[in-house]
DNA sequence: AGCACGCCGACT
DNA sequence: GTCGGCGTGCTC
């Protein structure tokens, strides 16, 4: 009420003081803060704040004696709590958190069982879950006249020192700190110690360095489309058109040209005014990838995981402007801040990298279809093997297929041949690692100065060291796997905790000397082919070899301009690569992931050799590929073989049917880890039996708890409890309800609770 | 997740 | 007699 209006009001004299009337028509602000805390907290809004105030601005707010930065989610008049703090500081005008996204990270929060506070950390970039948006980050590099000596110095007395000093040497240049910690899986201290020494360098440096690469591409007219893909782009361009949300799985053989109908399709909706986003697999985003969007549209954002805060930001920023409505990114670009979105493309949708391996753990693919859902837009998941959960979801009409079985070149598949290694001549005849036939197309290839791909999905030279004496194979201290010999470093590493030793000159379990190499690694690999095919040019990529980006690109061009032969590699090499003059590929070992502990090991070997098998015959020039295995009889390589992938898909749901594993079902594994074997099998009884109570009537089993299949991680025992619950939203609430409560009411540890998992190791 | 408070072993 | 280990509990 106005003072004027009340006639009983004297006029506010000089040093009049106003009553404080406990008005009670204050504000009060829900905020959502990064913390494993399932609720909001409240604070009481400052009155000159009060306006600007609203869902989806950030605050800072004081947090026991800690000030921390939060979003608002809702605000309200009332309160029910007696003890509130008002919140410390606006720092937004306009909330900085759409209510479309503000919806997104809400519904990740409820399906994935974090807080809604963790699911906006996922979505905001770092400068801006700061006060300040600028940031100082530490910059390490070799002190000038520190080399070889210096590292042999420490070589056997400080590992840790020693593997910084040599990573940095090996680099040639600066690294962030945090990365190179991040890579080698080591707090800084070691580092902060070989400072000290005075053999390398930490600059604190503004973190606004580092330019947004915008390369300018050359444009390229939109290609002809193929009958194929026209029908395809025809059904999502009406739904587009039509504003209506609708998720497609467009299923096209490799080389069907796919990508090209992304473009079309995004084309279309940047006339209607629309912005799209196209994620990738992180492993796939190669500025190859992003050449064919560059090459199509002006201002093409790109999101991937090596960019630095500030690029991060500065990103953002352009895209919340509305001055880039096209990103491509990997698995959090589906987060970027696109206004009045019409298109969301996840390629290869069947990729585990789409699913995040911390909290929030959420799936890119199922984000994406929930994001397209809210917007209005369509979501189109392509791959040519898709994921059984997809191609299921198809079958039932879930989502719409649609299929371009053949590839636009005309030139029908590469064969692929299977070669059984069992029946393989060894000794000085044959070779350990080829086969015959692989040697002499790969001689063929060279002959023709064509390349080739060799792909071997384990790191090293050696994965076992074995002892022939007490039939023990060498195993890391702290972890429960087994240590990989790698040649150039001259050291045993452990792939779970990235330690690493010297070699063992005898056994250390029977004292036996010399112990044996078995199998092999890409290291391995590559310098067989220099033994079996001398003067072929061949270049090594995995994550041994390619420790910043730049390495990557420079090997990818150089293979490219055709000053490399043959390219050997691991996962890094089985997709988005696309080189006309590869006409031999060849899988070293099918078997690695075949017998992995996981009912998904048949899908993902499937899919790896297709996806290998398609850098084949790209071109012009016909590809062939050989696929070496143990198991040549089994289904997911015979279906990869005859390039069937509908049998394979066939035969792996019936499976999953009888055990009612995805797609028939859904599956929650809850993680217990501690230092202490007793407290994590303990927690782990405990929880899972207080779950089953809590669950009792309901249809959903419960496995265990039981050891992990890595039942030891850095000194930490694991344990787990798996859970299939089938798909039925009134279950499936009740079962995260359950297991919500039941993890606030355990103390002793934080179980992880992790929803779809991707992985069960 | 931080970061407190709070009870039991090896040091001045 | 303290310093400090990490077990439990709270943060609007």
């Amino acid at each position: 009420m106005s003072r004027a209006s009340n006639p009983n009001a004297r006029a506010p004299m000089l040093f009049d003081i106003e009553p404080v009337r406990a008005p009670r028509a204050e504000l009060y602000a829900q905020v959502a803060l990064n913390r494993p805390v399932a609720v909001e907290f409240t604070y009481s809004v400052p009155s000159d704040l009060a306006p600007r105030v609203v869902p989806g601005v950030r605050v800072a707010v004081p947090f026991g004696r800690m000030r921390e930065v939060g979003v608002v989610t809702s605000t309200s008049t009332r309160c029910e709590l007696d003890q509130v703090r008002p919140l410390a500081a606006l720092l937004d005008d306009e909330p900085l958190v759409g209510s479309e996204l503000l919806e997104l990270t809400r519904w990740i929060a409820e399906r994935y069982a974090c807080a809604w506070g963790e699911a906006l950390h996922a979505v905001l970039p770092a400068a801006l879950k700061r006060e300040t948006e600028s940031a100082k980050v530490i910059v390490a590099s070799v002190a000038s006249g520190v080399g070889q000596r210096e590292l042999a110095e420490i070589e056997s007395s400080q590992p840790k020192q020693y593997r910084v000093l040599r990573t940095l040497l090996e680099l040639d240049g600066a690294i962030e700190l945090r990365e190179l910690c991040r890579q080698l899986n080591l707090s800084d201290s070691a580092a902060r110690s070989l400072q000290r020494r005075g053999w390398i360098r930490l600059e604190r440096v503004e973190a606004g360095a580092g330019e947004l690469e915008t390369s300018r591409v050359e444009r390229s007219r939109p290609e002809r489309l193929h009958e194929m893909q026209r029908e395809a782009l025809a059904v999502m361009q009406a739904a587009l058109e039509r504003k209506q949300h609708r998720a497609f799985l467009l299923q096209g053989v490799t080389g069907s040209g796919k990508t090209e109908v992304y473009l079309a399709l995004i084309e279309r909706a940047l006339q209607l005014g629309r912005g799209a986003i196209v994620l990738v697999p992180e492993i796939a985003l190669t500025p190859q990838t992003v050449g064919w969007f560059r090459s199509r549209f002006e201002n093409v954002a790109v999101l991937h995981s090596r960019m630095t805060d500030a690029q991060r930001f500065r990103m953002w920023k352009r895209l919340q402007r509305g001055e880039a409505r096209v990103v491509v990114g990997a698995r959090s670009a589906i987060f970027a801040p696109i206004a009045d979105l019409g298109v969301i493309v996840v390629d290869e949708e069947h990729e585990p990298s789409f699913k995040q391996g911390s909290t929030p753990r959420y799936h890119a693919r199922d984000v994406a279809v929930e994001r397209a859902r809210g917007a209005h837009a369509i979501c189109v998941l392509g791959s040519a093997t898709p994921s059984l959960e997809s191609w299921q979801a198809a079958r039932e009409g879930r989502l719409t297929r649609l299929s371009m079985p053949v590839r636009i070149s005309g030139h029908g598949f590469p064969p692929i041949e299977v070669v059984d290694v069992r029946s393989e001549p060894i000794g000085p005849t044959g070779h350990k690692l080829f086969s015959r036939r692989l040697l002499v197309l790969l001689g063929e290839t060279l002959a023709r100065r064509e390349q080739a791909i060799l792909f071997q999905n384990r790191r090293g030279f050696a994965p076992v060291l074995w002892c022939s004496g007490c039939k023990e194979t060498l195993r890391c201290a702290r972890c429960d796997v087994a240590l990989a010999w790698h040649q150039r470093i001259q050291r045993v590493v452990c792939h779970s905790c990235c330690e690493e030793l010297p070699a063992p000159k005898a056994c250390p379990t029977c004292t036996k000397p010399g112990l044996r190499y078995v199998g092999a690694g890409s290291e391995r690999i590559e310098l067989e082919i220099a033994r079996v095919a001398p003067g072929a040019r061949v270049r090594r990529m995995d994550s041994d070899t390619m420790k910043r980006r730049e390495d990557y690109e420079a090997t990818l061009a150089a293979f490219g301009a055709g000053e490399v032969d043959v390219l050997v590699g691991t996962q890094m090499i089985a997709k988005g690569l696309d080189f006309p003059r590869v006409t031999l590929v060849g899988i070293v070992s099918a078997d690695g992931a075949l017998h992995l502990p996981d009912f998904r090991a048949a899908e993902r070997t499937h899919q790896l050799i297709s996806q290998v098998a398609g850098r084949a015959g790209r071109g012009e020039l016909p590809g062939r590929i050989v696929v070496q295995t143990m198991s040549p009889e089994h289904p997911a390589i015979r279906a990869a073989a005859a390039h069937d992938f509908e049998r394979f898909a066939e035969q792996e749901c019936e499976l999953r049917a009888e055990l009612g594993y995805p797609p028939f079902g859904r599956l929650v594994r809850v993680l217990f880890e501690d230092a202490s074997e007793r407290a994590a099998v303990d927690t782990a009884r405990e929880f899972t039996e207080a779950l089953r109570e809590r669950l009792a009537g309901r249809p959903v089993v419960t496995l265990g708890p039981a050891p992990a299949p890595i039942a030891l991680v850095r000194e930490r025992h694991r344990q787990h409890t798996l859970l299939k619950l089938p798909h039925d939203a009134s279950t499936i609430q009740a079962t995260l309800a359950a297991l919500r409560e039941t993890a606030e009411a355990t103390t002793r540890l934080r179980p992880v609770i992790d929803v779809d998992p991707s992985s069960l190791l």
